[in-house]
RNA sequence: GGCCACGUGGCGGAGUGGUUACGCAGCGGAUUGCAAAUCCGCGUACUCCGGUUCAAUUCCGGACGUGGCCUCCA
């Protein structure tokens, strides 16, 4: 079998193009993680599943030792000091935003394992990078790409000839929108704060240019310098030194593209006077909710862990992986309304994938499907994957479909997805009480053809949510299944 | 106002310059004591108006519509 050619949409050019990792044992990825100042909604759902399908498919293309994944938490925010203050007004401050980020940050690792992400290799904490951004913001200084001035420090866009590569806007197309407040302090007034000045009741450090905090494109600009290129720099192929500090890939938001990527890409090129930071920039698209834009004040904004752990949306509870899936379902760079019915028709496709693989047993080593990869391989086109996918499970429905069984299951489990998460079967630890009873008896008197007795207790199971589903072995006699909704 | 996406059958969603996926729902059949599960089969679409072409849903132009960015935002 040949490896695939991975192609993949780079918002830099608008052309989907061929993926040439800069140095192919270490590929590198870095993706524009959460501010942990709330709960995560199903919009930011979005990028860290369609990431971590990107993550899957390198480690399985490269190998799993080969690919660096590296998801910040931004820990530093105004967001989050306004937080802090209304949540633990008697606390310290930086007390009550410890409490604030570090809650945030574990219910956003609950909620990604619960969706069946892979852990990113590093997902480094802002507040763990101070220096880094300092130095980076020096240099800048020392450059001339950056200025001082009412106790700021910010960045000069006139000093970056082609900045708005990626955006596709220039400075004086931004201009003509007079949206942007004109701040007599700025040189220009598309420049962006990359220090600034902490009052003593908020959180700071001690820097060249006073007491204060870093702007929040910075952050990942000094984050992705050290964990992409610093830190592993000394393993990197000598082509990868041809190319000092770029790396390949660089994921988000849509929304992210203006202002907060261009900025980055200002920001670490100017510093390290290289004409790329990253060589692929992916965007996923946002989502609506039941035909409507998502928004507190519609009372239709919804996390993760409501929908995991509520029966807020839709009556009901609903598992990880089907809500994986409802995001998969439709290519990441086309825009979703996600609603009930989605989430619905994401549970049958699950649980029929579910029942073909059943009884499957994998080894460590068992890996996806050719053809599944191939189609993720062209720009992760997770829907054509997904038809191959329904191609195997049926011929794992067939007689003599072992073989194919075998690999659906490795394939979901490759992909994301649980065995069992929308079926409980006898295999199942969580067998309902006296379910077995009351199946030997309905037994009983189907052998005795006592069709209402056994109907009664079938209807009656029904009632509980337990499905049976009748069968005959090889010698004729009868067997049941069953199954419960959950 | 500027910039960028998108518009396919009841729903979801691929794809293609000519023969029009796939899934769900619906309908019919096989199987079943009856069901469920499974298998087999069937139907309906390419926003509108121009243009290019022997031929356009697919290319070009325009209109209309939806969404996003331009300010914190996945």
């Amino acid at each position: 079998m040949t490896t695939p050619q991975l192609t993949l949409y780079n918002t830099l050019t608008r052309t989907k193009e061929r993926f040439v990792p800069i140095d192919p044992a270490n590929v590198r990825v870095y993706v524009c993680g959460p501010t942990v100042y709330d709960f995560a909604h199903i919009g930011n759902a979005r990028p860290v599943i369609v990431f971590d399908v990107l993550f899957r498919l390198l480690r399985h293309l490269y190998g799993a030792d080969h690919v660096t994944y590296a998801r910040n938490i931004t820990d530093v925010d105004d967001k989050i000091n306004a937080r802090a203050l209304r949540d633990f007004p008697d606390l310290p401050l930086n007390e009550a935003i410890r409490k604030v980020t570090e809650t945030t940050e574990a219910q956003f690792r609950a909620d990604a394992r619960a969706l069946g992400c892979l852990e990113p290799t590093v997902e480094p904490r802002a507040t763990d990078n101070i220096a880094e951004m300092q130095a980076l913001i020096a240099t800048l200084i020392a450059n001339g790409h950056a200025y001082v001035a009412n106790g700021e420090v910010l960045f000069d866009v006139k000093s970056m000839p082609d900045y708005g590569q990626l955006s596709g806007r220039n400075l004086d197309d931004n201009l003509a929108g007079a949206r942007i407040a004109v701040e007599a302090h700025k040189k220009n007034p598309a420049d962006f704060v990359l220090w600034k000045q902490s009052a003593d009741n908020e959180p700071g450090w001690d820097s060249p240019w006073g007491r204060g905090r870093p702007g929040w494109h910075i952050e990942c600009s000094a984050m992705s310098e050290r964990y992409l290129w610093d830190e592993i720099k000394d393993r990197l192929s000598p082509a990868a030194h041809q190319h000092p500090h770029a790396f390949d890939i660089h994921g988000g938001g849509l929304d992210l593209i203006f202002p907060h990527h261009e900025n980055e890409i200002a920001q670490s090129r100017c510093a390290h006077g290289t004409s790329a930071m990253a060589n692929v920039w992916m965007h996923n698209g946002f989502l609506q909710v039941e035909g409507q834009k998502m928004s507190k004040s519609l009372g239709n904004f919804v996390t993760i862990s409501q929908l995991l752990q509520t029966e807020d949306f839709g009556g009901r509870k609903w598992p990880g992986d089907v809500l994986r899936l409802a995001m998969l379902m439709t290519h990441y760079r086309e825009p979703i309304d996600f609603s009930v019915k989605r989430l619905e028709e994401a549970e049958t496709k699950l649980r029929d994938w579910q029942r073909a693989a059943q009884g499957a047993t994998l080894a460590e080593g068992d890996g996806p499907d050719a053809s599944v990869v191939k189609e993720l391989a062209d720009d992760l086109g997770f829907h054509r994957a997904s038809v191959a996918l329904e191609v195997i499970a049926k011929k794992a429905n067939r007689d003599g479909g072992a073989a194919a069984k075998h690999c659906l299951a490795a394939t979901l489990r490759f992909l994301g997805f649980g065995l069992d998460s929308v079926l409980a079967s006898e295999q199942g630890a969580d067998e309902p009480p006296h379910l077995a009873a009351a199946i030997a008896d309905r037994l009983a008197a189907l052998n005795a053809k006592d069709f209402a007795k056994a109907d009664a207790i079938r209807a009656e199971l029904a009632e509980q949510g337990i499905t049976l589903m009748d069968s005959k072995d090889e010698t004729g006699a009868r067997q049941t299944r069953w199954e419960i909704k959950r």
